[in-house]
DNA sequence: CTAGCGTCTGTAGCGACTACAGACTCAAGC
DNA sequence: GCTTGAGTCTGTAGTCGCTACAGACGCTAG
């Protein structure tokens, strides 16, 4: 017997194709981040296009861009070449935050790391992380 | 006038001293994270004890602990002294977590570098961001 | 007496999902 | 034909750590 081939395929299969949680494409749907989709009797029906725009969705967040970012970048994306420059303005801002964010990360770390040390080595009573987060205020 | 020097201070002047929100606060009182307060009428009277507290939980914040750590160290620092080794753990476990952070935004930003880089120094009609947000999966 | 600041409680919103509960559809096996 | 099990549906509520109100109350200075 012959299955007949669909050109749309089910939520799971859309799931599995793009790595993107069922739930999340709901999700993403309900925001308006995915066009609501044929339907298959109550099923959602998705076509290529679907799995395109969807795995575009998914690299974006991979990048860490925001929601709004993404759905700017979609806009971009379909509306044409001009729009090289916007594109880059959206990243670079989003790379500044990223730096940011690495920054601080950076600096917890590194207080973490030396207390972390400095345990292991000491052998007085105290505790050298208890004893950071007690210390008055550095001005 | 003089003015009667009291011993206790409200929520406000608690906010100044720690840094810490004034809703932040009420929040923390919330969800049991700070204790329940004096009051003078129906103002909170907050003491030495919960600006040193506040700080604690404070700085613990800033090095990136989620509440529940910052519970949990705030218990061992009220615990006595045979508690380090437990501190050190949860901090060398949260010091994981930072690293995991650190390195998956070290990714996104070695994209998006090259990315905004490439983008600048191309004259093609396409974006390379774009590229790479439509660029079928690498294995 | 009133203006203005500080404080109060309670609730709702943020971002980006995630996790159900309870109903339904559909294909395959017996 | 009937059951079983996987897949899907809608709708709502929870997560984390705040933040932002609305609307009422208190307290002091001018």
């Amino acid at each position: 017997m012959m299955t007949v081939s669909r050109t749309t395929i089910p939520i799971g299969e859309l799931s599995q194709r793009t790595g993107c949680n069922i739930e999340t494409i709901r999700y993403y749907e309900r925001i308006g981040l995915l066009p609501v989709p044929l339907r298959r009797g109550r099923y959602r029906a998705y076509g290529p296009s679907d799995v395109r725009r969807l795995s575009f969705v998914r690299r974006a967040r991979e990048l860490g861009f925001p929601i709004d970012s993404v759905r700017a970048l979609l806009a971009l994306a379909d509306g044409g070449a001009a729009s090289c420059a916007q594109v880059r303005d959206l990243a670079s801002e989003h790379l500044r935050d990223v730096r940011v964010k690495i920054a601080d990360l950076r600096r917890m770390e590194q207080v973490l790391g030396d207390t972390v040390e400095a345990c292991e080595a000491d052998d007085t009573v105290s505790c050298p992380l208890l004893e950071t987060l007690c210390a008055s205020e550095a001005p």
